[in-house]
DNA sequence: TCAAATCCACACCAAATTGGTGCGTTATCC
DNA sequence: GGATAACGCACCAATTTGGTGTGGATTTGA
């Protein structure tokens, strides 16, 4: 479908709110409090980028989740492939080596995937060169958004 | 999920037929025997690519589809805007008007939805600067493809 | 030592999306 | 008029996704 799962974008966001406070020990509560997130989807999604090395996290009272990399070395691509996995555009990537039965049967006449293939590096690297640091870069004031009350972001400052 | 649907990937390899049989009519059957593909689906897929002007039909015997356009005017961006709608990379983009409770609600604060705009520009570029002609051709590799527009992040040709 | 805060792990359910069919209608060719 | 083939629903099944329930384990600090 070509779009990205909220898992995803809860990662992007709590991502690029952990960036935005340096160094910083967060806990899940208070980010997905600040965006209004739930918080159990949430914490799932800290926890995969957890185990992808993306976050470092911290038990116990007082503990959270702080960057494990610096925002200029953490990619799209890498948090999309932590949350969704290596993305294959078709359906025919899915089980390269098994060779059952449900792999595509037309691999010899397919007239796309080779093609489609490069499509998808594309796509890829598009993700995989973009990285938190110009995300925060391109937004336009950034500092606004960011200032905003803590407590009830809902209404605030409306467009 | 950052995948092309069935839906699509019949139509292309549907299309990718066609395009190679010249200005030809063919069957939904015939096409569907050919890569043994659901055949009910892929009419659905056919039809939804008619409606886009994308193929002709031509009903009764001896009926079926041809190209409605040369191979390098269809574009693989037309192809999945006719099959899988405009394509939003994030949930923010579905309901651009209504102005409901479903509409992110953390608009102001999202650190991440302009962002993620240019990304999917970018792809959605990719995606229209391919053609079925191209596709063809696509032993070429020709490296256009990869030069994806400005909104160069920090080095696109990393690898 | 105890309680609160917080992450961790697994299983589970509900909603949405997608893949695929059923069934009848309309149009065209022979 | 019969065969062929597109059209247009509506419907069901499989998959994926979003979200919760429950019970831990670990750390801090009083």
């Amino acid at each position: 479908m070509l779009k990205l799962t909220k898992r995803t974008e809860y990662g992007l966001i709590a991502l690029m709110h952990l960036a935005d406070r340096g160094g910083e020990v967060l806990s899940v509560r208070s980010i997905g409090e600040y965006y209004s997130m739930p918080q159990r989807l949430l914490a799932q999604t800290l926890q995969d980028l957890s185990h992808s090395g993306l976050v470092q996290s911290q038990r116990g009272a007082g503990g959270g989740y702080s960057l494990a990399q610096a925002p200029n070395a953490i990619t799209i691509g890498a948090v999309v492939q932590a949350l969704e996995g290596e993305p294959g555009l078709t359906s025919c990537h899915e089980l390269p080596a098994i060779g059952q039965g449900s792999v595509c049967g037309i691999e010899s006449l397919c007239p796309i995937r080779s093609p489609l293939d490069r499509i998808r590096d594309g796509i890829w690297a598009l993700l995989q060169g973009t990285t938190l640091q110009s995300l925060a870069d391109s937004t336009l004031t950034p500092r606004e958004l960011f200032t905003v009350p803590s407590t009830s972001p809902t209404e605030a400052t409306k467009s």
